[in-house]
DNA sequence: CTTATTCATGTTACATGATAACAAGTCAAA
DNA sequence: TTTGACTTGTTATCATGTAACATGAATAAG
């Protein structure tokens, strides 16, 4: 494990980096594409491999602002001529989420790629039910309220997962016109 | 779906209701019939039955302050005479969740019975990663600051999970001595 | 350049988690 | 007592995730 869960939050605030939420409409090639090279600056200062199956994976995964499930992203892999057993998909995808480069969502049992891969964190999520559209976060207030409470009862917290489910703003407006 | 999101939280400041964490040491045995008497109640009130493959499974997740597998419970069961397919647990389990007798962890996939089931909650969980124990934990101020910084950009929160992982306060203690 | 070592990729086989669809039994209201 | 809703059980199947092992590519020593 490389990433760390101490989380920057900064991102917010740096136009380079988070220029909108996944939900408000914006270039997506340029959203793959700066992500793309951010995660590969990433791996070339941690010493590690963006290989094949790896870039493929995080350009798959880079198609939408969705969550996968590792087997729809096997199938994909399987298509191009990648292996189509399941620990091909789960290896990239592992190897993704160990440098930070995507996230694991729980309730989903699905990865996503990171959307801002440049700083270490640990985002919150927000999943719209309607359009399975998902965006990030930068959870640290939300975390430390948490830290704080579980302090109280004397639980040294180390890792937090936090998701909400619930409406974008595309589907929230459709739904009540 | 008979439970809400909203969360009452007033329930730590009742020392009938929860008298202490699961993480400190207490009459475990006052703990489960305590909450057994109290989900007696709720289900009452709300005109559904507790047949005894129901109130089994909570007798079982009431065992300990763990999470369960479905197949781990399903196990006891069968060897208790009940059914001994996948069906027989998850139908149990769902219920207990539905009438806020039971929750669900998303991160282990496993459930756990409520530690006061009198009062609709969507409470944060505190996991053990050494001793599996677990811990619920009013959510409300967490949730809140999420459901602010969702707002921002225009999502509704509906549904949250909040899930740490960590050291308990014995675990916590033992590691570093 | 060659060999040793590590890392990456692929496979098979299996473990675990979850649900669909159907049959039979139970319970209470009409 | 019959109807209709609910409960429990089954079989069969799907979905998700890993262990263990063989082969091949990249890197590091020698
Ligand atoms: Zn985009
Ligand atoms: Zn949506
Ligand atoms: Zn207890
Ligand atoms: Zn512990």
């Amino acid at each position: 494990m490389i990433t760390s869960q101490t989380e920057c939050d900064k991102v917010t605030r740096l136009p380079d980096h988070e220029p909108h939420s996944a939900f408000a409409p914006h270039d997506h090639r340029a959203c793959e594409a700066r992500v793309l090279d951010q995660a590969r600056d990433r791996l070339a200062a941690n010493g590690a491999r963006l290989t094949p199956v790896r870039q493929r994976t995080l350009e798959i995964l880079l198609e939408s602002h969705r969550a996968m499930g590792a087997y729809e992203v096997l199938d994909r892999l399987a298509a191009e001529g990648f292996g189509r057993q399941p620990p091909v998909a789960y290896r990239a995808l592992e190897f993704l989420v160990e440098h930070g480069l995507a996230h694991r969502l729980q309730r989903l049992n699905a990865f996503a790629a990171c959307l801002h891969p440049g700083h270490d964190h640990a985002p919150a999520f927000l999943i719209c039910r309607d359009c399975d559209m998902l965006a990030e976060l930068p959870a640290a207030p939300v975390r430390d309220a948490l830290t704080d409470l579980a302090a109280e009862s004397g639980f040294q917290v180390e890792r937090v997962t936090i998701e909400a489910l619930g409406l974008c703003p595309a589907c929230a407006g459709a739904a009540r016109p």
